[in-house]
DNA sequence: TCGTGATGTGAACGCAGGCTAACCTTTGCT
DNA sequence: AGCAAAGGTTAGCCTGCGTTCACATCACGA
């Protein structure tokens, strides 16, 4: 028997799934309650709102990954991290790609500042490596690489998820270092 | 004086901007019409209805640009066409990426389709070049090339347009071909 | 000059869906 | 035991917004 994840644990995950395949306008706060085995109202028994939802899930995932980024300073490492994340962490990125305009200018300022901030740890590893570059070509770069592995979490591909991973690193690589 | 444009397009430009902007469910009906110099309910001598007019937008946008593709066959055009694109058209662009589910499944589909299409003229072109890759890595290579350079729409960088399409064609090439 | 179709307007309707209210059970502390 | 806090439930409120309606206006061919 499984340890009984908590409540709140279970409405994050389900969120980020429901979130994820519909959309946050098409799901409805039933849905969510429904999939974490309670009924709809009972969601504000934890979160505030919907948004606040939306906006914890948003929250947990930049600070982990700006965490796990700053403790890594080889681009190699920062690459492996992203990908890995990608393809593990699948619903929770392509809810941030898609629904950021369903935060509140407050939050998504903040999280756009710790987004500015991971970008800064891939740069900084990035520009010795590119002294063809100036600093906002490495900027294009490293965003749109970025935007690359982030979008990756919209297409779903008949290959298994290592030979994803591997390609994926590849590809990141070589947008990354190919002068 | 600009030759009269004709309504309907009026409201398909100023529908794009605004869903680019702030996503089709925060945009009214009202904001539309005003946005191209009526009031709400005017739109619908127009369009029979919100959805319908952005799967117009996606429509007219997913033809042109497959239309412009068939017509080039070597990778490195088809890099061109879709950067310039994608720097031109970079609200329909964005439009596409996050609000194809507020679309219904049936245009959904019809779309994906014409995607799939266009994906199919880019695998085509690189599948001679990169025999080191099986089809399905040759897929989500050029998948993910095109997710990088249809994302570059949400970026603003300081970098005038054409270093940016510059810099872009680089990158893109990269991660196309570098082995 | 009249009739007709195209286009626009203000007012109002209907309803989906987020959220609140009122109430019930369980748990755990004193 | 007994009280409070936590966590659920059902019923219902209420607002926003897409859409419809009834009515003006204009362009224009007969």
């Amino acid at each position: 028997m499984t340890t009984a994840a908590p409540r709140r644990e279970l409405l994050l995950t389900a969120a980020a799934e429901l979130f994820a395949a519909r959309g946050f306008h098409a799901v409805g706060i039933d849905d969510i309650g429904a999939a974490a085995g309670i009924t709809g109202p009972g969601v504000y028994r934890h979160f505030s709102s919907k948004q606040a939802l939306l906006e914890q899930l948003c929250e947990r995932t930049m600070t982990r990954m700006l965490a796990l980024a700053q403790a890594t300073d080889d681009l190699d490492g920062l690459v492996d991290l992203h990908v890995t994340f990608a393809v593990e962490q699948r619903a929770m990125l392509s809810v941030w790609v898609r629904e950021q305009r369903a935060l509140s200018d407050e939050v998504r300022r903040a999280l756009r500042l710790r987004m500015g901030a991971y970008d800064k740890v891939w740069g900084d590893a990035l520009t010795p490596l590119r002294t063809d570059l100036d600093v906002d070509e490495v900027d294009l770069t490293v965003r749109s690489t970025l935007a690359l592995l982030n979008t990756t979490s919209l297409i779903d591909s008949p290959l298994p998820d290592d030979r994803r991973v591997a390609q994926l690193r590849r590809i990141a690589l070589a947008a990354l270092l190919s002068p």
